[in-house]
DNA sequence: CTAAGTTAGTTGATACTTCACACTAAGCCT
DNA sequence: AGGCTTAGTGTGAAGTATCAACTAACTTAG
């Protein structure tokens, strides 16, 4: 347990973001173009070194990077999973804390055309068209497997919404990352009793039908948990 | 994302393990008393350094730390979280990849006595009685928590046990760990239903009663998942 | 040898939840 | 006015949980 040799076994340590957005295509995910060896040239996951001096913790560095990278302070930021390993970065063993943010479908077209070396790619089943450097690929079939897995049990989709959705928007965000269709009235009994979100008093969406009721978010109110699944 | 300094920057990285048994008792964490400061003398979780230059990867490394601490292969190890901060550890910034080990309970009373500087502890609600060095009441818990979860809806719980069980003590894990009884006949059609034990032939664990049929997980199958929950 | 005690394992009756689908509501468009 | 579309609600059949009773197979006491 005692450090024999002090900076020589130090793995090096960053962060790596899987920013993960619904536009009408489908699951986006944000890709840097990266600029410097090793993988020069490849589609990497938005990430960078822990800053010691500046960081206060790893949720916090994530949040950096994420502003950093992405320009934006994405709204959800959740933990993903570490992935540590002597062979992952041709530089040295390094351990890299994956993290999963989730940004609304409002904020993908204005971060989108940004620059040429960021850009959304499309998700097509676990993972995108393009190789990615490192060992990206496996940290954003993760990321994905998380989100699946949570859509199923939790009101975690809000976040890929703006602040004020309707119902049927809502449903239509579990359906499109869920892959199947659910029933309504099923979908509205689960919202309901699980209680995350209010009507915004005489806002409604307007169109060439009947008009919906806005929702939002409850103020004060973490990642809510249904009962069984959704 | 470019390392401007090298060595400068990185933070400690180490692996720190909850492992868990189910005792008569109830359940019971593995805690090392700490011979070297900071907080000497303090209990805390099994863990250590990641060696660079041994350790192939983060499982690895928790897999190697769980044998030198421990004096055990832990059949079931899960990586948990990782905690990183400015001031985790007055050494400086360091990272800790938590895990969760699961030992059956044949295991327990071999490694208890074996040093006095290595204990099983009594879980009480969400912690130890005694104060932890570091984080690692943090760590501890965000372990209990994970375990709790997932007893829910996964047959992780055949971790605590030894290779042989019959469904009433398997059961009776499920009910310690919950805190609440299950019903007999809903238990056996969930386990039924995912398919992850089978009958060991004639093998029956005998006693002042009709015998039980024992069983074992079927080889080859990881973690199964429940379609509700248990 | 029999009856009581104990745990294993199964069965069934009732209450509740889920599921699929149909229905009504309220707007726009022609 | 009638048709189209999406919002939002209702309803009956099918499935599932819950509770409790039942049979089975052993040991032990008498």
């Amino acid at each position: 347990m005692e450090p024999t040799d002090e900076n020589a076994l130090k793995p090096i340590a960053s962060v790596d973001l899987v920013v993960l957005a619904l536009s009408e295509h489908g699951l986006q995910v944000l890709l840097i173009r990266r600029q410097a060896d090793p993988f020069r040239g490849a589609w990497a996951l938005p990430g960078g070194w822990i800053h010691t001096d500046e960081d206060p913790d790893l949720d916090a560095a994530a949040a950096r990077v994420s502003r950093e990278k992405t320009g934006v302070e994405t709204p959800y930021l959740e933990q993903l999973a570490t992935f540590g390993s002597a062979g992952r970065d041709p530089r040295g063993w390094s351990v890299s804390v994956g993290y999963v943010a989730l940004l609304p479908a409002d904020e993908v077209a204005g971060r989108a055309a940004e620059s040429t070396d960021t850009a959304w790619h499309a998700v097509t089943g676990d993972g995108v068209a393009v190789p990615l450097a490192f060992d990206h690929a496996s940290i954003l079939r993760a990321g994905l497997i998380r989100l699946r897995a949570k859509v199923e049990y939790t009101s975690l989709p809000v976040h890929l919404l703006p602040a004020g959705f309707t119902l049927g928007e809502l449903q239509a965000v579990y359906e499109r990352i869920l892959g199947r269709r659910l029933d309504k009235s099923a979908f509205r009994k689960r919202i309901a009793e699980v209680d995350f979100v209010e009507p915004v008093p005489s806002a409604m969406r307007r169109g060439s039908n009947r008009p919906a009721q806005i929702y939002r978010v409850k103020p004060g109110l973490g990642t809510a948990f249904f009962d069984r699944t959704i």
